[in-house]
RNA sequence: AGGGGUAUAGCUCAGCUGGUAGAGCAGCGGUCUCCAAAACCGCGUGCCGAGGGUUCAAGUCCUUCUGCCCCUG
């Protein structure tokens, strides 16, 4: 079977770059697998490898989608697939890069998601019912219909109490039931996962820091002016840590200084969220970009790729 | 130099009349199966500036020193 490589960690690690010299040295393409970087226009934010950057190999799942439209897991695992696909039928190797780990673990191990209500109404109510009755209420609902994902999912937890009600009353199958079963179908890649992180935390927090006044530099304000100027961004879109920020300086809400300071601290923790996510990942061969050299680590992980399996 | 003030968590500070410390921010750890750059859960990390004294007991009172701040020269 196939093998793809998958290249993850934190923001600001330097996946990208690794990515790239991977995709020169093994001849493959890239898979972006970032929840924000299929959004059209959302470039400096996103930080988007630029054309000279990407030294002319192929990227995919970028700039799939207008900013104007939602986009979900669903959605990727998909579209992802078939690029995957694609790629190997062409007889090149896919390197799947990106920090959104859910995106990342699904594609790899084929995950489907249980879709009970496409129209969207039922979750509506039920969120609506969260709002007015609150979670325990719910909570307690949820332990009756499916006591399995009422013991794993928290009371304030809206999101998935809302998923988990959703799912039982769109497909009358319960989500724990549904997760139960996907979670032994076989991976539908076969992966050699390399991760990229910093021995020193702070070290990566500088990076970051450092990163974020860059993209200032680079017209970050300018680049949210333009997206906005070409219509309202979607709710996924509109999440985007850098371009939430600026959105509410422009509203007059803060200063800019204080959103970018904004920016800096909620991209630490999000930093922070993607290694909790990928540590847990037992199959990743960590590099760490303050203990070993840049070309070091590029053929080290070029040879764990063509030998393992 | 003289007078006054302050010194408590990484930072800003709370701690009434003495009973070995707490809040915000920052930080750390975790969860995650169709909004995931989202959402959610958990954790105080401290020789209370240093020394001496009073007291059963001192962050708290007295004293000396040190650092910082303000005022007067």
């Amino acid at each position: 079977m196939k093998k793809v490589i998958c290249v993850a960690g934190p923001t600001a690690s330097g996946k990208t770059a690794l990515s790239i010299d991977l995709a020169l040295s093994l001849d493959g393409e890239i898979v972006s697998c970032d929840s924000m970087q299929v959004y059209r226009g959302m470039d400096i934010g996103t930080a988007k490898p630029g054309m000279e950057e990407r030294k002319g190999v192929p990227h995919h799942m970028m700039d799939i989608v207008e900013p104007a439209e939602d986009y979900s897991v669903a959605r990727y695992v998909e579209e992802a697939s078939r690029c995957i696909d694609d790629i190997f039928r062409r007889g090149k190797v896919p390197i799947v890069v990106g920090g959104t780990g859910l995106y990342m673990d699904a594609l790899i191990k084929g995950l489907y998601f249980s879709n009970g209500a496409k129209n969207g109404i039922l979750r509506k109510r039920i969120e609506g019912l969260y709002d007015r009755f609150g979670g325990n209420r719910l909570h307690d609902h949820l332990k009756k219909v499916d006591p399995g994902a009422a013991a794993k999912i928290h009371p304030n937890d809206r999101k998935r109490l809302c998923r988990a009600l959703e799912v039982y009353y769109g497909s009358e199958r319960p989500i724990s039931v549904h997760n139960e079963e996907t979670k032994n179908i076989p991976p539908k890649y076969k992966a050699v996962y390399i991760g990229l992180d910093y021995k020193d935390r702070q070290v990566l927090y500088s990076r970051i820091n450092d990163r974020v006044d860059l993209m200032f530099r680079m017209g970050l304000v300018e680049e949210v002016k333009r997206l906005l100027e070409k219509g309202e961004l979607s709710s996924t879109a509109a999440q985007a840590i850098g371009y939430k920020e600026v959105i509410a300086a422009l509203n007059g809400d803060l200063p800019m200084e204080a959103a970018a300071e904004e920016i800096k601290r909620s991209t630490r923790r999000y930093a922070k969220r993607q290694l909790t996510w990928f540590r847990r990942n037992p199959e990743i061969r960590w590099f760490y970009r303050d203990l070993q050299k840049y070309q070091d680590i590029l053929q080290a992980s070029t040879e764990y790729f063509l030998c393992s399996g």
